[in-house]
RNA sequence: GCCCCCAUGGUCUAGCGGUUAGGACACAGCCCUUUCAAGGCUAUAACUCGGGUUCGAGUCCCGAUGGGGGCACCA
């Protein structure tokens, strides 16, 4: 049975690597018939944020990603809170002691300088406490000094792990840290609320980033000490920016809920984000998530680390955009509709621009033409291309405005087929005619739509009042 | 500083001892076309460097270089 999880610290918002380590967590369950599990490590209690717990349930709603057992979630495992489980915790620390492979260590906080005021980390020292006596250790207890719990690290040898993508790692014992299991406020640090949880809640997969890869053994000195099955480990590779550097949302970089706000469809961004360190193997580049399920093979997991393209999300952005259903499109675009374009017919404005569209935040400024006519120069009736100058522009523009002022019907249709006969007819080019039409029409030197898509949308009399704008702009 | 990991075009990647080193993004050009986009075609662009092993290395081994990560009563 397949048991994954995704044990997220409620710490502000879903980072994009946060993303990929609970996508696929849930994709190797999911391709199992397996349960995905959600536990909150909220076990750091100076960082907690109270609204982070809601990011957390809206990113993954929004990705898709659903959970078989969670806070909310019962699955008889439970709780799925970390700060809920402490006597758990406390229990198993203490049989840890008796164990003896963990000690009681009184020192304070202070007794040990700040990690950055360590000009270059000395090698590991042991820590006093290791060596107190039963007698010692009570009559601390006795002066009413509160201790933590650290680990005991043997002396010597080394310790090594099978991990699924990096293979074979072994590290000395002597590079490991008599780290601190419990705190001294109760709670317990991230390396053992870890291990006891995925023991306790049979999680048979550990997922997590290749940041954990050389404390993975730690991990696995406790679950020797308890004697426990020790999971599967699959570290990830690092996701980094284009530069080479962090992927920070100090340096600006975007979470995924940005990133949503920036335009962006989950289900793209989904699809991105499982490609960055997953290949299926083949040259297929779309997925949908039942996709994704399908495809996902943990065995493809690559070991280096992967740049983040926005450039490349972007184009994938714009191919699911593209492959969305027009009415689903046009539902997602709806909001971004501004209030005077919903006079117009929206729905055909959606057919229109859907295959324009790379981010849905592109449509404000694709369609603010459509209400106003902005400000264009002259120059704009020149076209190599189309074969127009100012003079024929003026031409067509003249000819045309009584030509469409009688048209009998207006669709897109019927204006096609009448300005094609015209152009025939006065032996133009037809881009010689639809040119300066487009280019009366929008102001602009590329639109969303040809001349009589255009003309449909904008209606006769706006359409006949921007021609006239047009001419007057090329007679004077 | 010590330890761990990684290394194919600018970026994401395929490759798993014998390939004209494949695809995608981006870029440039052409075609299509009522502008743009989309689509089609073409071009430019890569195995970090040394040593081995082998008849034969991008592929295996060692080293160097470069990059990343870890070394908290943070996760």
């Amino acid at each position: 049975m397949f048991r994954t999880r995704f044990a997220p610290s409620p710490t502000g918002y879903m980072h994009i690597g946060n993303l990929r380590t609970a996508l696929y967590a849930y994709l190797l369950a999911k391709k199992h018939q397996g349960v995905f599990i959600l536990r909150i490590e909220d076990t750091d209690q100076s960082r907690n944020v109270p609204a982070a717990l809601a990011a957390i349930y809206n990113g993954l709603a929004l990705a898709g990603i659903t959970y078989d057992e969670g806070p909310d979630k019962d699955g008889g495992k439970g709780p799925y809170v970390q700060s809920q489980r402490l006597p758990i915790y406390r229990k198993y620390a203490e049989e840890l002691i008796t164990r003896g492979a963990a000690y009681y260590c009184f020192c304070q906080k202070d007794d040990k300088p700040e990690p950055e005021d360590q000009p270059a980390h000395p090698d590991i020292t042991r820590d006093p406490c290791r060596l107190l006596t039963q007698a010692e250790v009570q009559a601390r207890f006795a002066r009413g000094l509160t201790p933590v719990i650290r680990q005991r690290i043997p002396e010597g040898g080394s310790t090594s792990f099978d991990d699924h993508v990096y293979g074979r790692i072994s590290i000395e014992n002597a590079q490991l840290d008599d780290q601190v299991l419990l705190k001294s406020d109760g709670f317990p640090t991230y390396n053992f609320a870890n291990v006891v949880d995925d023991h306790l809640m049979e999680i048979s997969h550990v997922i997590r980033g290749q940041e954990y890869l050389s404390s993975t053994p730690k991990y696995n000195l406790l679950y020797q000490a308890f004697g426990w099955q020790i999971p599967e480990y699959i570290h990830l590779p690092l996701i980094l920016r284009e530069d080479g550097a962090k992927l920070s949302k100090r340096a600006g970089d975007p979470s995924f809920e940005d990133l949503v706000n920036m335009g962006y469809l989950p289900e793209a961004i989904v699809n991105y984000v499982a490609l960055l360190g997953w290949s299926p193997g083949n040259d297929r580049e779309f997925f949908t998530m039942q996709d994704l399920i399908e495809a996902f093979d943990m065995d493809r997991i690559g070991k280096s680390s992967a740049a983040f393209s926005m450039e490349k999300l972007t184009w994938l952005n714009g191919e699911h955009i593209r492959a969305m259903d027009p009415a689903a499109f046009h539902q997602a675009a709806s909001r971004y509709y501004a209030a005077e374009i919903q006079k117009l017919d929206t729905e055909k404005i959606s057919r229109l621009i859907q295959i324009r569209v790379e981010k849905l935040t592109d449509i404000p400024a694709m369609t603010s033409f459509l209400v106003e006519l902005p400000e264009y120069s002259v120059e704009l009736f020149e076209n190599q291309k189309s074969k127009t100058t100012l003079a024929s522009s003026a031409q067509v523009l003249s000819a045309v405005i009584p030509l469409l002022g009688t048209l009998e019907s207006w669709d897109n249709g019927s204006l096609f087929a009448a300005l094609k006969e015209f152009a025939s007819a006065q032996g133009y080019k037809i881009g010689t005619v639809m040119w300066p039409i487009r280019t009366a029409l929008s102001g602009l030197p590329a639109s969303p739509g040809g001349a009589t898509e255009l003309a449909d949308l904008l209606g006769r009399q706006e359409t006949l009042r921007r021609l006239t704008i047009g001419l007057e702009k090329l007679e004077s």
